[in-house]
DNA sequence: TGAATCATGTAATAGGTTACATGATTCT
DNA sequence: AGAATCATGTAACCTATTACATGATTCA
């Protein structure tokens, strides 16, 4: 059984609020700034049939008023049970270091999905681990300073500024959802 | 005629430094955190293959006093046109809304294979692009901010965050380049 | 009526992932 | 001598990209 790829947890994660059509979720892609996925129809609509082949979406049965052709595709029971196992599954170390837009991609759907008290925990572990990495990084890129050349230690910098800006944000949503940051 | 991948060129920017093996290559992206590359030899060794069918690298003839069996790869002075044509490509706004690590990638090879100025002309017109997006993803934030939930509004906004350090990284990289920031 | 957009799809291709394979050399 | 690591590769599979195809409907 082949894994559900990231793109199909995107696409999870939106049928969760509401039935929508290919087009519509195609539209999310090319409209808001969410998670740059493509908006190719080649990439979408494949995603769609996989899902309904293992039975996590099934085509809506509510017969819209519309004259446009349109199919409908809701999520079924089992792709809830998918969606939150996915959205559980525990952070790790790796996560923070190679699959930032995963878990911001998480973050997004887990308030509607999981409820507030598992969000803040799921920042909770995030502010841990990024707390942790930073620091690694920062005495990599010291010891590394003198054997790289200007421009590489600069790339570091950048790595070392962008997650220095994760965790100042992940300090503020926990505040937003009323845990004691830091 | 197939174009290169990011991984080609990263490969070919490595070796503009100086000849190594698919091992040495493996090797960097398994040890530093250089733009997160799969260090899979599934990946890294066709890809070798392709650009040495393309004779952007050769295999190095200098004769190696090692013992291990070693295949040094060198860069020919094709590959040296195809990776400079390509840290030559003028920034667009698409490069800095979706594909940044490519841009840091670029970066960190530019000022050993095109010099300073070029560098520093580059980090200005992303510096501009930056300046440019930042204020209109704001806006589009405080737009959508009524109609999204809490917490695809942070999620937006952890977006934004990380515009803004990578602006005021920009803005550090090109006083360091001796330009004038801002 | 013609153009644009809505809406869903397919086909060819190619690159990455995962797993496997192989043999030499260094270390203990 | 056996284990770990060096070092290079291959094969099956799957997904995304790109481009094409099709027809209906709304708009000017």
């Amino acid at each position: 059984m082949q894994s559900i790829t990231l793109l199909g947890y995107a696409l999870l994660g939106l049928l969760h609020g509401k039935a929508s059509s290919g087009y519509d979720l195609r539209k999310t892609f090319t409209e808001t700034p969410m998670g740059r996925f493509s908006d190719s129809p080649g990439a979408i609509y494949p995603a769609l049939r996989r899902l309904e082949e293992r039975k996590l979406i099934t085509e809506s049965a509510i017969v819209q008023p519309t004259k446009r052709r349109r199919k409908a595709l809701q999520i079924t029971p089992e792709g809830r049970v998918a969606s939150k196992a996915w959205l559980r599954r525990p952070l790790e170390r790796a996560d923070v270091t190679s699959h930032m837009t995963t878990l911001m991609l998480k973050f997004a759907f887990m308030d509607g999905v999981l409820g507030e008290a598992a969000t803040l925990r799921f920042l909770c572990s995030f502010q841990q681990e990024l707390n942790a990495y930073i620091p690694s990084l920062a005495s990599y890129i010291r010891a590394e300073s003198g054997r790289l050349p200007r421009s590489g230690q600069l790339a570091l910098e950048s790595g070392w500024r962008g997650y220095r800006a994760q965790a100042q944000w992940v300090a503020h949503a926990i505040s937003v959802y009323g845990g004691t940051a830091k």
